[in-house]
DNA sequence: CCTGGCCGCGCG
DNA sequence: AAAGCGCGCGGCCAGG
């Protein structure tokens, strides 16, 4: 191990280091908050609150522990060019990118073992299951921008050996379970996610700020006059549930839907045709209270300080199903409508946002080889429509717009598995269907002799699930639902292998912010739900005209 | 005081 | 036999 911190002896490490030809380098940073950030605890994992102390890279055996408030960054140039890896490349590529130095080759030990093991473990849990390895990371917090100990340098330097040594531990299992290039996609994703989040998004706090307000000032009324008409909380579902059992009639009470532990549900659908005058305030209180805590204050206190956006957590293949996740907040489901005027390119500049139009529906179309879904997506034609046609026994040319309502909810639904039951009132909650429940277990008899290769594929996996739990996405990916809490469903089976490998809306990035993001040119980045996948959409029929 | 489960609800 | 799936978040509430 050793530790440099005089720029010669660091040139000529380096220098060492790039013409010996390594086939792969371990790779660690330690950070220390900028001065303005020295109590904020979590500074040092903000490239924009902190820098970096010290870059790690390992050979073998072998740890440079390059101290960078005495040696220039540039001087680490010519390692960018190297292969690297490193624990939750992310961070390390945001990082450096922020000193200027932008990794080429750049792999993830986090991303190796979501392969290996289906979930993303840190490095001392990696450390210990796969080499036996106990880490103590105390030293991971302390205080990185004094002179180092000799422990914290040790420290330092033990993290990029490991993470090196993981890829021998790991590599084999991935490339003997085929998931090898699934590996290669997400890691050429890296830079990518690592830019957009360094990027972030910008935002109108103004605007923002001033709806906040509003919507406070109009739930104030509200939240007095249920207080002192049901003399409870409305925030609190336990004690709404008691509230209704004291002023429903017995037959109401009787038929009320509860919830899995028991108690009353207390959701829309379930205030749903009740007359108790107490339920329309009850209803606008509680839209406007979700409002205000997710989407008011919770965004509020994600604008950033120093760039003024919202930087969010993305975290590639982050779900059990392969999806990419996001969070602090959670960019994925900002309500639609005016809340999303909100996001806002510079001057001069554009969102774009692309869709792919039922993009699920087609997969499953390839998935179950289904003759008639292939066919209605090959022709252009309406789906929806024709599903309807097929359910109500009609014409395409007849199909009202309720009977396509409920096609949809056929066609979303059914696909995965839903029963009768559940059909009736996801169409009556979704799409404001009503339905009886004869006519759900017609509905769904229609529906799976109109698309047969549908019922083939659910009986196919249903056969399949019985030997084998795992789930293979195209491209690459695995899904044991053998591991899974309730282990291997039908529903779930019929799922993942649609909805993972579907990717959604893209937006462009824009010139101009951060500094350093402006020689960033990654093509696409991404905000939406998009999902880890194979080179798709290959096979999978086009839409028939973009939105 | 913090943690974790449950619930309801925003999105795809 | 019957079954839509996947998330994250905020509030409440119980337990430590």
């Amino acid at each position: 191990m050793h530790y440099l911190r005089e720029s010669e002896a660091a040139r000529r490490a380096i220098a060492e280091l790039t013409n010996a030809g390594h086939t792969l380098i371990g790779l660690d940073v330690e950070t220390a908050p900028l001065p303005a950030y020295r109590l904020d605890a979590k500074a040092g994992l903000d490239p924009y609150k902190a820098r970096i102390r010290t870059v790690q890279l390992a050979v073998g055996q072998t740890v440079w522990v390059i101290d960078l408030q005495q040696v220039p960054a540039d001087l680490l140039q010519p390692v960018m060019a190297l292969p690297l890896i490193a624990h939750n490349a992310v961070f390390e590529w945001r990082f450096l990118h922020r000193l200027g130095l932008t990794p080429a080759k750049l792999h993830d030990s986090l991303l190796l073992s979501r392969l290996a093991t289906g979930q993303g473990l840190s490095l001392a849990d990696c450390a210990r299951e796969q080499l036996g390895i106990e880490i103590d990371k105390t030293l991971q917090r302390s205080d990185w921008s004094r002179d180092l100990s000799a422990d914290q340098i040790a420290y330092a330097a033990l993290d990029a050996v490991l993470a090196l040594k993981l890829w021998d531990a790991y590599g084999p299992a991935i490339k003997a379970s085929g998931q090898a290039a699934a590996y290669r996609r997400m890691a050429q994703a890296v830079p990518a996610v690592a830019g957009h989040m360094l990027a972030g998004i910008p935002f109108d706090a103004t605007t923002h700020q001033a709806w906040l307000a509003r919507w406070t000032a109009d739930r104030l009324p509200l939240r007095e006059q249920l207080e002192h008409d049901l003399q409870i909380n409305p925030d609190s579902g336990q004690q709404l549930g008691a509230w209704l059992a004291k002023h429903l009639t017995a037959e109401e009470l009787k038929a009320w839907p509860r919830t899995a532990s028991g108690q009353l549900k207390t959701d829309e659908a379930a205030f749903d045709g009740c007359t108790l005058p107490a339920l329309a305030p009850l209803s606008q209180y509680k839209r406007l209270a979700k409002k205000i805590s997710t989407y008011g204050t919770g965004y509020a206190a994600h604008i950033h300080p120093v760039t003024g956006r919202i930087h969010a957590d993305f975290a590639l293949a982050g779900t059990r199903g392969g999806r990419f996740r996001c969070r602090n907040p959670n960019l994925q489901n900002p309500p639609a409508g005016d809340f999303r005027r909100l996001f806002k390119a510079p001057d001069g500049y554009r969102l774009v946002v692309a869709d792919y139009s039922q993009v699920e529906l087609r997969i499953a179309a390839v998935l179950a080889e289904d003759p008639a879904m292939l066919d209605a997506y090959t022709m252009g034609a309406d789906l929806h429509k024709r599903t309807a046609a097929a359910v109500a026994g009609i014409p395409e040319s007849e199909v009202t717009k309720s009977q396509r309502q409920l096609a949809k909810a056929c066609n979303f639904g059914l696909i995965y598995g839903m029963g009768a039951a559940g059909l009736a009132a996801y169409a009556s909650s979704s799409y404001g269907v009503a339905m009886p429940l004869e006519a759900a277990v017609k509905a769904r008899r229609a529906f799976f002799s109109a698309y047969p290769g549908i019922a083939r594929w659910h009986a196919r996996t249903k056969v399949k699930g019985a030997t084998d739990p795992a789930v293979r996405i195209r491209g690459g990916l695995i899904r044991d639902l053998g591991k899974e809490a309730y282990g291997w469903k039908l529903t779930e089976a019929l799922n993942t292998p649609v909805q993972a490998p579907a990717r959604k809306s893209c937006w462009r990035p824009w010139r101009g912010y951060p500094p350093r993001y402006r020689d960033w040119r990654p093509g696409w980045s991404i905000t939406s739900t998009m999902r880890f996948c194979s080179k798709s959409p290959t096979g999978i029929p086009k839409p028939p005209r973009s939105p």
